[in-house]
DNA sequence: CTAAACCTTGTCGCCAGCGTCAAGGCAAGG
DNA sequence: CCTTGCCTTGACGCTGGCGACAAGGTTTAG
């Protein structure tokens, strides 16, 4: 298959199948008039960083799950490299929601103060142009 | 007070100072020399600034609270344009809350589906160069 | 013959809030 | 006089995952 066919199945475009390739994450056959040619393992290694890319992760986060998948693993989850990838970003996650937490808390408390201070001074809004 | 000084005491750099005042934030006097001066309100922007930057708004969303600490308000919160964004916020952040607790979850999923396959074939480290 | 629909590499743009140099002016102390 | 340390404007870089365009080659169908 060729690489708008392979966008298409794998829900993404050719620019980033190429910009994949670019940084080490999909391979490419060449057929004789050079244009890139694929099998349906790079299909299931594209919708694998889709997958992954849509979580949130970077292109380097992917980087061990597709070397899983392409040592012959159903998954490309169950590598060591994998799961400390997971791990980690796991813990990533897990800040960034504490740290929404306190901001939404705070954001609470400022629309609560702002709320019985109604009174006060305000500017106009801008005239309609 | 000079930009340097008005950096120092709220916490940020020149550089940024003249980012606010260039997108219409801060504003300045200027001295004979040609030189910023800045008076005590200006101070209470920025440090207002910084506050909301810190806990992730833009630039945009902080205008209406600068204008409010302008018309003579103690807290920038107070106005309707402000409280307007203060909700606004508040319901995006619980979006992205919602959202990060989803992925948490598949995260969550993932590493016990990995776990729980550990045995497969996996690619060896790259050695050492 | 030619248009259509693929493909190629290469390059610039985008978002946002700055950091960081460049090249120079101004004020004060030794 | 010269250095030091403030200040000025201007302009490029950065991050990341692409979108979009340029300028061309290939293959197929009509």
């Amino acid at each position: 298959m060729r690489i708008g066919e392979l966008a298409e199945r794998a829900g993404t475009s050719t620019r980033s199948l190429r910009y994949y390739e670019a940084h080490g994450l999909v391979r490419a056959q060449r057929s004789a008039n050079g244009y890139r040619v694929y099998d349906e393992t790079e299909l299931r290694v594209v919708r694998e960083i889709r997958a992954l890319l849509d979580v949130g992760f970077g292109l380097d986060d992917v980087r061990p799950f597709v070397a899983c998948l392409r040592a012959g693993n159903t998954s490309g989850d169950v590598c060591p490299d994998s799961v400390l990838v997971l791990r980690r970003k796991l813990v990533e996650v897990d800040a960034v929601i504490d740290r929404l937490g306190a901001v939404r808390q705070q954001l609470h408390t400022q629309l609560a103060h702002a709320i019985a201070h109604r009174e006060e001074t305000c500017p106009k809004r801008r005239p309609a142009p």
